[in-house]
DNA sequence: TATGAATGAGGATTCATTCAT
DNA sequence: CATGAATGAATCCTCATTCAT
C-alpha cells in the first residue's frame, strides 16, 4: 500500500469521495474500502480516483484531514461563543470524544495510528499538525479560563496534555466498543476529572 | 483475513513463533507480517503455522495474550512486593507505558484495537479480559493504599479507569511516535497527575 | 490428488469409513471430503486413513466398490427371485436409477467418471468390472426372458447396450437435478422404451 | 472454488482463452486447469483473467457456452439443410457424440454435471438453456420428419427425450473412455435404435 | 495399528497502481 | 479530465501425504 507513487491531486477532490471514504472506513473498516469500490460508490472510476490522490496512503490521509477540517470549524465557533470558558471547554470535549462504537472519526483515527510508526516524515508531520490544533485551542481556552478566574490556576499546556491525554484515553475506549465503556460514562468521567482539578474549589463545598 | 475459521491447536504453540510474530510485528508492523516469513523465521512451514493457529487473526490475538501474559506475571510480582503502594503504582506505570516508539506491545495493541470494531464476540471478550486484569490489579492496590493511608480517599474503581484513560492516551502518543512526546514525559505527567490527585495533600505543602 | 502412493490396506477398512465417505460426498460433493473432516466423522485420524486406503483416489474408488457390492447383492437377489423375466427388469431399472438428485451412488459415478479419462489403467478396469457386472446380469436376465418368450427376440448383448447407455442417461439427468426430469418420470420413460421394444407386441394391441 | 463472485467481463473475452482453457481441461482435466497456467497460455495475466470472469467458476461455464455456441451455428447449419430429415438426424446425431476419449466438450460437461448439484440456481438455469437448445432443435426436426412421412408417428418430445437419454449415455461411455466403447461403435448403435423405433418399419422389409 | 504434528506445494483471489486512449 | 483494461505481486489458507513415535 506503498510504493512508488507519483501525481498529486490535480483539481480539488469531490467531498462526495472523501465523504464515502469516510462512511466506508466506519461502517465496514479500512481493510474493506478499496479504490475499486469506492469509485464505484462515488461514480468514479478507480483509475481517476487514483489520479487525484497519488496514493491510497495519501487518500486515507486526504480523508482524516478532510474530517479534521469538518470539526475544526465547529470548534472554532464553540471556542469563539461568548460563553463561559467552563462551558466552552464542555462543549470541546462532547465534540472531542466519539459518539459511538466505530465513530468514523475515531476510526480513522486509529488507522493512522498504526501506520503512523512505519510513515515518513511528512506524514507523521501533517498527522501532527492536526493534534497540534486540538492542543493550541485548548491551551487558548485554559488560558482565557485561568485569566477569568473561571479555572484554577494550573499550568496550561501541561494540563492541557493530560486532559487530551485522557480524552484519547478514553475515546479510544469508546470507539473501541470496550465493553462498560461509552460515550455517557466517558463524559460524566472528564466531568470529574475537570470537577477535582480545573474547576474552583469552592463548588463542591 | 477474517474467512471460515476452525479451531485446531492442540499442542502449546512455541514459545519462539509467538517471540517472532511480536519481533516482526514490532519492526515492520503488522501488514508485513505473513504467514511464510513468520515461518520462515522461525523454521517452521507455513502450513503448519496455520495448523497451530488456524487463522491468521487468530495468531494475532494469541501473540497478545502470550505478551500480556509475561506482562501479567511482572505485573503481579511487582505488585505483591513487601513496598510501599505509592511505589508499587509506580512500577505499575512504569510497566503500562511502551518504551518507546513502536514498542511491540503496544503495536499490537493498537492492530487488535482496530480489529477489534469488526471483531467478533469471542475476540473482544478475550481482548475484554486482558484490560479487565490491568483494571482490577490497579483497583486493588488504590484499596490497598487508600486503606493504608497512603493515597487520599479516591473512588478506586472511578480512578483507576480515570488513570488508565491517562495512561492509554499517553501509550498511544508514545507508542505512535507523535513529535513531542516519549516515555520520560509521559512519566513525568504521570507523575504530576498523581501528586495532583492522589498523594497526600501535604506533599505539596 | 494422485502423488507418489505406496501401502495398501491391511485390515478390512470399517464400513463406517465408506459410509461416512458417501455420506459427506452426496452432502456436500467430492471437493469438499477431506481426509481429515472424514477422520474427524469416523474418528479415525486422517493419517490412519491413508494408512488404510494409501490414497484419496483409492478410497474414492474403494467408496464405490463398496456401495457397488450393496447394489450388487440386492440385483442378484431380485434377478433369482422366482418371478416372471418383466418383473425382475423392472426390479432391475428400479434399483439402476437414482432415487433423487444427489444420490450418494450416482454422485459418486459422476466423479468416478470424471477422472477416469485421466486415470491409470489398473483404476479404469476396476471401474469396468462394475459396470460390467451391471451389463452381464442384464444379458442374462434377457436371454432367459428371451427363451421364455417373455420378451422379444432381441439380440440380448446390443440391446443391454442400448437399455443401459440410456439409464445412464436418464440417471445422469436425474442425478444432476436437471429441471424437468425426476426419478418418476425416468421411470416412465424407460417403461415406455421397454413396452416399444421389448415386451411383446400384442401387449399394445 | 465458489466464494463471493461478482460480475465483471466488460469486453468480450476473447476466443482465446476459452479457447485455451478448452485445451487444458481436455488434454489434463479441470483439476489442472489453474488460473496462472492459462493466463500463461493465453498471455495475460492471472489477475486479468479473473478481470474477466470473476471466477473459476465463471470461467467453467462461460467456456462451456462459448463451445456449445459454436456447436449451436453448426447445428443450425445442419438441421436446415435442405436433406431429408433421417439424413439430419443423422448429422445431428454425429454431431452429438464425442470424437473420442477425453473429448473436449464432453469433459466439459462431465465437470460441469459433476458441480452441478451443488450449483446455484442461475448456473443451472444456464446449464439448462444449452440443454434446452439441443432439445428443441430435435423436436423440430422429429415433427418435421413424421410430417413428410420420414418418420413413424412417435411422440416427438417424448421421443427426443429417450434419443438424448441414449445418446448422452453412450456419449459418456466414449468420452470416459469406457473400454469396448468408442465413437464408431455408438454410432452403430443409434442407427440401430433409430431403425427400430423411428424409421419407416418396411425399411428392413 | 494408530496417531497427529509437520510439511510444502500450490491455488484462487484481491487490489493498488499504471497507462494507452 | 477521465476511463477501465491490464498487471502481477502478494496473501492466506487448504490438504493430501509423510513419518517419528
Amino acid at each position: 500500500m506503498t510504493p512508488p507513487a507519483r501525481r498529486r491531486n490535480v483539481a480539488p477532490p469531490r467531498e462526495a469521495v472523501l465523504r464515502a471514504a469516510m462512511d466506508t472506513i466506519a461502517e465496514r473498516g479500512l481493510d474493506a474500502l478499496t479504490m475499486a469500490g469506492l469509485g464505484r460508490d462515488v461514480g468514479m472510476s478507480s483509475g481517476h480516483l487514483l489520479y487525484y490522490f497519488g496514493t491510497k496512503d495519501e487518500l486515507l490521509l486526504r480523508t482524516l484531514e478532510w474530517s479534521e477540517g469538518r470539526l475544526g470549524v465547529e470548534r472554532g465557533a464553540l471556542l469563539s461563543r461568548p460563553a463561559p470558558a467552563a462551558a466552552r471547554l464542555d462543549s470541546y470535549v462532547r465534540l472531542y470524544l466519539p459518539d459511538a462504537p466505530r465513530d468514523p472519526h475515531w476510526t480513522l483515527w486509529l488507522e493512522v495510528w498504526n501506520r503512523s510508526a512505519y510513515a515518513d516524515d511528512a506524514a507523521r508531520a501533517r498527522q501532527a499538525a492536526i493534534e497540534g490544533a486540538w492542543h493550541r485551542d485548548l491551551v487558548a481556552l485554559l488560558v482565557e479560563g485561568i485569566a477569568q478566574g473561571e479555572f484554577r490556576a494550573v499550568r496550561p499546556d501541561r494540563f492541557a496534555t493530560r486532559l487530551r491525554a485522557l480524552l484519547d484515553g478514553l475515546s479510544v475506549h469508546v470507539a473501541v466498543g470496550l465493553p462498560g465503556t461509552d460515550r455517557e460514562r466517558a463524559l460524566a468521567h472528564v466531568a470529574d476529572f475537570l470537577a477535582d482539578s480545573l474547576l474552583p474549589v469552592d463548588d463542591a463545598a
